[in-house]
Order: C-alpha cells, then sequence, then structure tokens
DNA sequence: CTAGTAAACGATAATTATTATCGTTCGTCA
DNA sequence: TGACGAACGATAATAATTATCGTTTACTAG
C-alpha cells in the first residue's frame, strides 16, 4: 500500500506535518471521507463510511486516529464527552469550563461570562429551553503539569 | 419500606406531585443525596452514595431514576450525550441546536445566535479555548410529534 | 383500612461503546 | 536500501448503559 501524489495527497501531507502526524493511507481516507460528511457523526458512522474505501480497515485504527485528530485540532468534538453521563441538580443558571485536557469541569456563574447570547429568531422553528455553555481550554492545574 | 413524613418528606412528595412523580423511598434519598453533592457525579458516583443510605438498591435504579428526573426537569446533565461520541471537521464558527427529546443535532451560524458572550478574566487562571453553546429544546418534528 | 392495579424495584443478563494488547506491516530518514 | 519507531489489524477486555422479568410497593377506590 502506497499513497499517489496528487495535488490532494499533498496537501494532506502539508496537513499532516502541519499537526504533526505522520501521513498514512488510512488518515488521508478517514480525513476525505469525514470532508464528505457534513454532519456530526459517530465513529462507527465514519468507520462504515472508510471501509467502502479500504474494506481491511479496523476499528480500532479509526477510533484511534479520530481521537489523535480531535488532540491535534483537525477534528472537535460536538459536545464535551466524559465518558459517562453527568448531572446537576437543576437550580440556578449557571455554565461550565471544561478542561480539554483533564476534562475537570467547573460551573461558573453566567454573568461572569459577560454578554449572553439574545434569544432570537433560530432556524427551522426550534423551541429554545435554555442554554448550555461550555468554555473549554486548559486548567490552572494542567497549564503547570505543562504540555499533553 | 415505608416513607416517614417528617417536613423533608412533605416538600418532597410535593416536588414529585409537580413533575408527575409517584413518590419513592428511592427517589427521596437519591434526590437528598443529590442536594449533598454540589459537583458534577456520574451516575456511578450517586449509586455509592445512595448505597450507604439503602444498600439494597440496584444501580439499575439509579439509571432509571436519573432519567426520569433530567426527563421532567428535577436534574439536567452537564453537556449533552449522544451516546457516542460526535465529531466534526473544524472548520468555521458555529455552534449547535440540540433537540432534547430526539437529540438531533443542527449547525447554527455564531451570528444567528446573536449576542455573544464576552472574553473576559475567568476564574482560577483557566486558560480559554473556544465557547461551545449548545441551544437545548424541542426541534420542529418533535413538536409536530407532540408530547413525550 | 384493605384489595386491586399499575408502576417501581432488584437482580442480572445483554448490549453498546470504547480501550488495551500484541504480533505484523508501513513510513521516515539516514 | 535498511533500520527503527510508529501505525495497523485482529480481537480480547473493559466500561457504560439498557433490557428483561419476577417480586414488591404506592396510590386509588371502596
Amino acid at each position: 500500500m502506497y499513497l499517489s501524489s496528487s495535488v490532494e495527497t499533498r496537501s494532506f501531507r502539508e496537513l499532516c506535518a502541519d499537526h504533526g502526524l505522520t501521513a498514512t493511507h488510512q488518515r488521508q481516507v478517514l480525513y476525505e471521507v469525514m470532508q464528505t460528511m457534513p454532519g456530526h457523526p459517530s465513529p462507527e458512522e465514519v468507520y462504515a463510511r472508510v471501509k467502502k474505501r479500504i474494506p481491511a480497515i479496523s476499528l480500532a485504527t479509526v477510533y484511534k486516529n479520530i481521537h489523535l485528530f480531535v488532540e491535534r485540532g483537525v477534528l472537535k468534538e460536538v459536545s464535551m464527552h466524559h465518558g459517562s453521563l453527568r448531572v446537576e441538580l437543576n437550580s440556578h443558571l449557571h455554565h461550565h469550563m471544561v478542561c480539554s485536557h483533564c476534562k475537570a469541569i467547573t460551573d461558573i456563574e453566567e454573568k461572569d461570562l459577560g454578554v449572553l447570547p439574545a434569544l432570537q429568531r433560530l432556524p427551522g422553528g426550534f423551541q429554545v429551553e435554555r442554554y448550555a455553555i461550555d468554555v473549554i481550554g486548559i486548567c490552572a492545574a494542567c497549564q503547570k503539569t505543562k504540555r499533553s
């Protein structure tokens, strides 16, 4: 298995170089497939698509590369994923700061966020219940620990 | 097993009545335990605490009641949970509308949200990477389907 | 206060999602 | 081209969640 040398390939190799990734055929197909999936696919859905072009690919490879891509900023996860459901009492209005490194969740008061989005007419007759804002970044502890 | 008739119990029964739930001992303890957990506990963590007061309780009961409480608005989930990881290409700035009924995710442009939160000094030296805003509500399709 | 009935419970099997392991193959660089 | 670490594929293992089902409980009417 080898990489072709088309224009698309060249730019994919650049993308990998920019993000410190080695360029493999699997990663290229995964990336190209993602470009054809405008929604918010799950790993299984991505796997199904990639499998059409690389029938021998392993689901584990898809998972590993999705995580790598997210880590390096090529992909992002749609809502923060904490491994398990997290709940809280539905009391006063507040939002969350989530550490993208250690996944720790801290409350933040709505007023500390500054100006809030105004409730407007939203597309498609969507009936708004509430906003949930995640401020994603690196917590103080992980900043000290340096580098991921 | 029976319910005591303390003041706390009376208000818990009211809470259940308000949310259309039958008042059971397990639910009362679950609710009281949640009041002592200010963070963002997982079902397992809640289970561990509840088990101290009701050693015979089943993990399944904790899951079932957490879901019920979330459904009826007594609890809320910290980040939307889609059953599996969801990813998207990290392209232009946008956020998401999430249907709390069918969990469908739709993109929404940042400008369509109205005013955005201003980046301010955040508590604890948290270094912000980005905001992720979920507009939670009921999508048009689920509004037609009426009532959950 | 007691019986009837639907809802809730507990135990546990089953399912889903994700991660770890490990022997083989590939990509990079000298 | 050859060495070596990274990535891959297969698959076992783990973690999280849900389904099933027989028993018990809460609510209502009498």
